[in-house]
DNA sequence: AATCTTAATCGTAATATTGCAATATAACTT
DNA sequence: AAGTTATATTGCAATATTACGATTAAGATT
């Protein structure tokens, strides 16, 4: 006991928990945040935007990627991230859909 | 060392990572999906609905309160839990913010 | 080639999360 | 009041996360 049962889980709804839990950082949320800011790729800078040691944010970037939330190219020396629009697009449908259900009526407790 | 450095990054950015670390565990998605859907308010059903022991779904629900995404209302004998509009409106939103930004141009590696 | 720069990886300590059995609490029922 | 039902809390073991110093790997620069 201790790790998550994920096995219990369809695996639409773990694919989803992996996309929030990927967000549920303020580092990987201030991350995400720089790198739309900059639009144009960043790799190191985001260590001097941050309060953290660079391998603390190589961690978390290799969290953000594995989540597909960010892509990493290989630039000469250097790595260039950048968001992946698709699974922005795909948070924002989530969204969009159970916002929409919940809207139609909420005649709560 | 272990902890989140929350006092080093804005209360804005710690606020978002609070609601989508909540949101960054299949039971928890498994259950605003089921609260969604059935609407009307419910409580033990949810230990019916997962397979996961009622002391481990009673504390994603705390943890659900704690983040702000569903309200507890005592009734009588049970407790009413039901999902608080308020906090999905407020995600909904930071995505569509987010996705603005983001399409504006993507020149990318 | 020796050095510098950039970023990943390793190892590890501190802390947090997950899950559940056992127990407690509180309201309802008889 | 005693029993039942519904949910929360406690305590604990297993595991995961966070953070960073030290090191490594790989390309760039001199």
């Amino acid at each position: 006991m201790g790790a998550t049962k994920t096995a219990h889980f369809p695996a639409r709804q773990n694919q989803m928990a992996i996309l929030f839990k990927a967000l549920g950082h303020p580092a990987r949320i201030a991350i995400m945040e720089y790198l739309i800011k900059v639009n144009t790729c960043i790799c190191g800078d985001i260590v001097n935007e941050l309060p953290l040691a660079q391998p603390t944010i190589s961690q978390h970037l290799r969290e953000l990627k594995n989540a597909g939330l960010i892509t990493g190219n290989v630039e000469g020396n250097s790595i260039c991230y950048c968001v992946d629009e698709k699974m922005i697009a795909r948070v924002l449908a989530y969204f969009e859909n159970v916002s929409g259900k919940i809207m139609k009526k909420n005649n709560c407790c």
